[in-house]
DNA sequence: GGCAAATATAGTACAATGTACTATATTTGT
DNA sequence: ACAAATATAGTACATTGTACTATATTTGCC
């Protein structure tokens, strides 16, 4: 019960502040604990990043598994992608400050950020063949291989950028910014069935 | 003098570890001096790192000076592109790990990093009106947003996207990579005048 | 219900860090 | 050559993550 507590302090507290400002004694004052029961739960402060971006990825891997049980479309992708950046605005404290990422990175313990992000880029890969398949893009490999990079840096650095240029950014029209330029570069591989299926997400989305 | 060389070490330190990790004692190891020396030169660790900051970002004016004195192409602004792209490798350890630039935009005094990447958006948005003067690209108002979009958030995260996910990139090959990815972008707009001046960028690059 | 074991909480201690402060040493300008 | 400015060293202190110990509370079993 507590630890889940502290995880949601935590995680709070560092989207407010940043990982880096908030200490343990502050994440223990916030929920009228001591610093020692803190480290009961978690012997490091590290162990609460670690636990809160696995979080954010289990969370994640839902929205991919839903994804994948539809049948290959623009609009489909481009909901994921909704569902996955509010994930990450949710959990921006513990996603940006890539330094965090860099330790993750060395600890050899702990889930593997590394593999993780490769396979996603696999995914990824898989997700826009399957949409040329389908007859939504019309792109060769290397096109594919240059959406893959496109979304695997947009989609992991657009929140950074909106947390650092937007002081308090609303956070549904930042998203629909992002999903807009998301938006324009499918378009540009867009076929005319592709097209009607971004119409329908955009009728949905935007109104 | 030794300043300088402050800075030099500091930014070695902290491009191999970085920032975070790398504490003022160890600067002052490094170069055989005294901590209370070292902040003698700067009062605060992060006033090295705003100085170096400054450094990284007074290159790239440079730059950016050097681009405006010939006629707008393709070829040129790529060519800017890589300038900074290497600038950026450079400064790697202070500009990489967003929780920096965070605390610089609440900092009142020192440069004003908001508004200097305002003046970068608007810097890019003429770059791009003049490529179309040109005929360059075939672009609407709508594209040129966009393009803006993209180029901010692309040349502001892709070092950090390879710093992350490649332990000790080559440095060359990096750039090549994310290069190749920018031209790819560009050729989605490119005109025929335009392509021609992609080419000869990609002779000259690529061989 | 009572009691041992497990779990939870508090409090303290310690090494490391950024930083402020003081005391010397060295350089510089006249 | 000597006073002022600059540079260097050394120390001290508050804060941080973290380890450790002691006490309190809950839980499971007879």
């Amino acid at each position: 019960m507590t630890e889940k507590q502290i995880l949601k302090s935590s995680l709070k507290l560092f989207n407010e502040r940043g990982y880096h400002d908030v200490g343990m004694r502050e994440i223990a004052r916030e929920l009228n604990l001591s610093p020692g029961n803190v480290t009961y739960y978690f012997k490091k402060k590290d162990d609460i990043l670690f636990t809160l971006l696995q979080e954010y990825s289990d969370q994640n891997t839902t929205f991919y598994e839903k994804y994948h049980t539809e049948s290959a479309s623009i609009a489909g992708f481009l909901g994921l992608m909704k569902n996955i950046f509010y994930s990450q605005y949710q959990y921006r404290g513990v996603y940006i400050g890539n330094y965090i990422v860099q330790k993750e990175f060395q600890s050899t313990d702990s889930i593997n950020y590394k593999s993780t992000s490769e396979r996603r880029k696999q995914t990824f890969q898989k997700m826009f063949t399957d949409l040329r398949a389908e007859g939504h893009i019309n792109a060769n490999d290397d096109d594919i291989d240059f959406l893959v990079s496109f979304i695997t840096l947009f989609g992991r650095f657009w929140i950074s950028e909106a947390t650092i240029f937007d002081k308090s950014p609303d956070v549904t029209q930042a998203i629909k910014h992002y999903i807009r330029l998301l938006v324009k570069e499918l378009s540009l591989f867009a076929t005319e069935r592709g097209k009607l299926s971004i119409e329908q997400f955009k009728k949905e989305e935007f109104g």
